[in-house]
DNA sequence: ATGGTTGAGCGTCAA
């Protein structure tokens, strides 16, 4: 009933790399839309026939060389939002805003590649994870100065686990960047200026939750320390269309994979 | 406290 709009979101780490992947992942989940993170290609390196070969016509980018970047492909008609902010002054390419035009009317789309933050989870002796905390704080001002957005979604890598089983193991990870109590109180100040998590929509807050394995774990599936970095997020007005959501955890198993994997939310718009 | 692995692109740096 109604119109309803499939929006993945998957940190790809490599976007030439992974292209087959993408089309395994598109092949797979039939999304509407592809949030990317991590495409590690400039702009002018873009490989020019990727997205219509997988059935996306059109394509946004932004993107530098060796890291960052970020891409969203779409079945649907895009309009690229001018006039966002330059986080931090870094011009890093860790943000693209797209208005996509589907039948039941726009939607404002924001992919974000939030900083890892580094090792250290002190900004004095780390300067990473103060750019982490300065990015988290900035995006949040931002959308406080949008009160009244609607019909909005904030999707991807966040690199904030928030809530105690979005990560193995809570007490092993308080000291871990990535599940600090001043980044988790910072990703939830920031949701709070008006969004609601769509994922914990469906997964209740005491049920694990990931969406990322390190490399590190040779046997990532036995260990299974996992965190919940990628996150999706829609505007109050969107919460009665939620409809399913799927973290596709068996693409942590794809050859030569991402260590993250793609999670998509199906809701009526 | 450390190490473990991966990608970009050729130095290491970032994650």
């Amino acid at each position: 009933m109604g119109n309803t709009l499939r929006v993945a979101t998957w940190n790809i780490n490599s976007l030439r790399l992974r292209l087959k992947l993408l089309g395994q992942l598109a092949a797979e989940l039939k999304p509407d839309v592809i949030c990317l993170q991590e495409t590690k290609v400039p702009d002018e390196l873009f490989p020019p026939h990727a997205t219509t070969e997988l059935g996306y016509e059109h394509v946004a980018y932004r993107g530098m060389k060796g890291y960052n970047g970020v891409a969203i492909f779409s079945r649907l008609p895009l309009e690229v939002l001018p006039d966002t902010p330059d986080w931090c002054g870094k011009g890093d390419c860790r943000h693209l805003a797209v208005r996509v035009a589907t039948p039941g009317g726009p939607i404002e789309l924001h992919d974000f590649y939030v900083p890892a933050g580094g090792d250290v989870a002190d900004r004095e002796a780390n300067p990473k994870f103060g750019h982490k905390l300065d990015f988290i704080a900035e995006a949040t001002e931002y959308f406080r100065g949008r009160q009244d957005l609607k019909r909005a979604i904030i999707v991807g890598d966040l690199n904030i686990a928030p809530l105690e089983h979005d990560v193995w193991s809570h007490k092993q990870l308080l000291d871990v960047v990535s599940h600090t109590p001043v980044e988790t109180a910072g990703l939830t100040t920031w949701r709070e200026a008006g969004f609601h998590d769509a994922m914990r929509h469906f997964v209740p807050d005491d049920q694990k939750l990931y969406t990322w394995w390190s490399y590190r774990n040779r046997d990532w599936k036995t260990a299974n320390r996992g965190r919940r970095l990628d996150h999706i997020w829609v505007t109050p007005d969107l919460t009665p269309g939620l409809r399913n959501l799927t973290v596709h955890t068996e693409a942590r198993d794809w050859p030569q994979g991402s260590d993250h994997v793609p999670v998509m939310l199906e809701l009526a718009v």
